[in-house]
DNA sequence: GGAATCGTTCACATATTCCGAACGTTTATA
DNA sequence: TATAAACGTTCGGAATATGTGAACGATTCC
């Protein structure tokens, strides 16, 4: 049997599970870890010294927890990323404007990465204790409002490769599983200019999403405005007053941008 | 010969060495990586695969950029810091208040991780294209201002932990190399309640800096302030007002702490 | 006081990683 | 235009580093 392509290093991959689930369990023990991805003790224990070594774990008695030696790396990615800065104040602004909260998200290998997010009134920007929003959260591009605004500007090639690559998965019963009704959603976000999510990701969560695009017609990322539904009412008249006020802001946003 | 203790995983630390050459070198090629770490090409080849498949690098034409697949982790890492949200507020505060850089930091495993930075003048909030500043910066303990008032606050036994694992690396002329020349700082510093450092990081950096205990009198992180020499004045009478706006700072932060 | 659980150590077997040579393309050079 | 060098990629083979499971001491829970 001959191989196909590029082989998988298994024991790096194995390594990433471990820090997966120690993240996803709020911090584990080697136990706990042994036990979730059915892995012997004694590989386990090899595993968790190496990251705490390196850093990306940390040691805290029996229990190991993500370490901040990400946060060098994470920071480069983002800080990589030109619009950055200037798309944090953005955020800031929007979530003052609207009272809602605001997020900005970029498109990476086909998935939702959330770079900066705040909440209207309150006083801890970019920084949300348990909300699913906070910064640094990741998401499919299919049910989230920024993520079809982005869709809807890539190519129909472009999409459908990242449909193949992350499918469709329903978070609730509104998600779009279905492949055409999506490209019908993204046919119709490109004629109004934006995007809606009407609790898509979520329930009782709703959101207006609108994409960024460079100089050469390329996205940059989203910018979405949401709330809980109670707050952001449904009417098509309120939800086109936030668009605008989300449009508005990517003008003066893309005006500053080098061409 | 037999083993002592946990052997260290190999394969993983060949694929955290990749994406640390990628990192610092601000992107690079596959042949980049194999020659700089001395390995095969068919090696990082898969290498490089695995870590795009597993989202922590991206590949744009044949450069190989750190992924964002880091902010979900490190995100979760600085937000399990109680103080997160607080400090980011009152490294703000700080710098505008002193006009100067500030951040708050936190050690880790025996280093430094700036958890949050600022610029006074600046609306870039935590942002800093290229300062050695900016949020996510790991540093020693030995040769910053906050990293100093850490140390003096914790047992000389965990601090001679932490130097039997990291040393006192000399980054300018004026580093403490000398173990015993630290411990004496580290009596000044616990004497007069703040530390500063002289140039020690980096030539023309000055900065001063204070940690932040928690109930049980337990260190939780520190603050400092600081800035280019030529602005940052010498003299003791500046720098002691620049100690009591942090030690002010940090004394309101301290009372809002749980008790 | 006993049993169960924890993390740790270790010898062993085999699966996995690593290497190096060869391939097809592209880029640079003569 | 022809040739050479460099790139990423594929693949067979060899060695080694990983994964396993059993045994250990310590701690915790009945």
């Amino acid at each position: 049997m001959t191989d196909d392509g590029p082989r998988p290093v298994k024991t790096t991959k194995t390594s990433l599970a471990i820090v997966r689930a120690v993240r996803d369990g709020h911090g584990a023990t080697l136990s706990d870890v042994a036990g979730r991805l059915d892995l012997a003790k004694s590989t386990v224990h090899n595993h968790l010294h190496t990251l705490v070594d390196e850093g990306f774990l940390v040691r805290d008695g029996d229990t190991y927890h993500v370490g901040l030696q990400f946060l060098p790396f994470s920071e480069h990615a983002r800080n990589r990323n030109p619009l950055y800065s200037t798309a944090r104040k953005r955020v800031y602004s929007l979530a003052e404007k609207t009272g809602n909260e605001a997020d900005f998200i970029v498109e990476e290998n086909g998935r939702a990465y959330t770079l900066e997010y705040a909440i209207g009134e309150s006083t801890a920007r970019g920084f949300s204790g348990s909300s699913p929003f906070r910064a640094g959260n990741r998401f499919y591009m299919h049910n989230c409002a920024s993520g079809k605004a982005m869709l809807a500007s890539l190519s129909d090639e472009r999409v459908r490769a990242i449909l193949d690559r992350w499918g469709l998965p329903a978070t609730t019963d509104h998600t779009i599983t279905d492949e055409s009704a999506l490209f019908d959603e993204l046919e119709t976000i490109r004629q109004r200019g934006y995007a809606t999510n009407e609790e898509e990701l979520i329930d009782g969560y709703r959101s207006v999403g609108a994409a960024v695009t460079g100089p050469d017609d390329d996205v940059v990322g989203a910018f979405s405005v949401g709330g809980p539904a109670y707050r952001m009412a449904v009417d098509e008249s309120s939800t086109r007053e936030i668009a605008q006020v989300l449009l508005d802001e990517i003008d003066s946003l893309e005006s500053e941008l080098p061409n």
